[in-house]
DNA sequence: GTCCCGATTCTA
DNA sequence: AGAATCGGGACT
C-alpha cells in the first residue's frame, strides 16, 4: 500500500536564506491559516535598508520592527487605509528583509473566504495581497507570528504543484522598479 | 500637531 | 482614470 508522505512544514532554516532564493522557493508552497489554505502563486522580495522600496529603507520603526527580527515570522502591515499585506521575514536577525505574498490559489476554506471577500468568483478570492489577507482573515493581529511553530498559521510543502517561474519588476511602488524582484508561478 | 502618501482594490 | 480611507513617518 502506498503511503502519502506527510506535508512538511517549512522551517527556520528555509527562511533564513537569501531573500531572492526564499522568494522563488516559496512559489508552489502552501500557505495555511485558520482553516484556509492556498498555493502561493506570486511573491515579491524586499531586501534591506538599501532597497528604496523596502519599508526598512529609512531604518527601524515600530511598524517594520519584525523585519529586523529572526526569519520565519509574519510581517503584516496596513496600507491605503483599508488593506493588509502579508510578508514572511527572511535572512539573519538584524538584517531587515521579507517576501510579500501577493497571491495564492485557494485550495481549502473557500466557502469562508468567499464570505469574507463577498465575491463568488474563486479567481478574485486571493489574487492580490489585499484580497489574500481579506480572504484568509489576516489583520494586524497576525503580525509578528512565528510561522514555523504556530499550529494554525504557516507554510508547508505542496504534494504536487507545477508550473514555470516568471520574473518581473515589482509593482505598486515608485522607487526600485528597476529590480526584477517579483516572481510569478504559472 | 499637521500634512502627504502609500508593497491596493473596486468601479466607471 | 478616480475614489475610498486612515495610519505611518517626515517635518513644522
Amino acid at each position: 500500500m502506498q503511503t502519502i508522505s506527510p506535508k512538511k512544514r517549512l522551517s527556520r532554516s528555509f527562511f533564513r536564506r537569501p531573500t531572492l532564493k526564499v522568494a522563488r522557493d516559496l512559489l508552489g508552497k502552501t500557505l495555511f491559516y485558520n482553516g484556509c489554505a492556498g498555493i502561493i502563486k506570486e511573491v515579491e522580495a524586499y531586501i534591506g535598508e538599501n532597497d528604496p522600496a523596502c519599508h526598512a529603507a529609512r531604518g527601524k520603526t515600530a511598524r517594520n520592527e519584525v523585519m529586523y527580527g529572526p526569519a520565519g515570522f509574519s510581517y503584516v502591515y496596513f496600507v491605503y487605509g483599508m488593506y493588509y499585506c502579508l510578508n514572511v521575514v527572511t535572512e539573519r536577525k538584524g538584517f531587515p528583509a521579507a517576501v510579500l505574498i501577493r497571491s495564492v490559489e485557494p485550495i481549502r476554506g473557500i466557502e469562508s473566504m468567499m464570505k469574507r471577500r463577498k465575491v463568488s468568483s474563486v479567481g478574485r478570492l486571493a489574487a492580490g495581497p489585499g484580497m489574500l489577507c481579506e480572504a484568509f482573515g489576516i489583520t494586524r493581529k497576525q503580525n509578528g507570528i512565528d510561522l514555523t511553530s504556530e499550529p494554525t498559521f504557516g507554510i508547508q510543502e505542496t504534494p504536487c504543484s507545477k508550473g514555470k517561474i516568471y520574473t518581473y519588476p515589482r509593482i505598486g511602488i515608485k522607487e526600485g522598479t528597476n529590480l526584477p524582484w517579483r516572481f510569478v508561478l504559472r
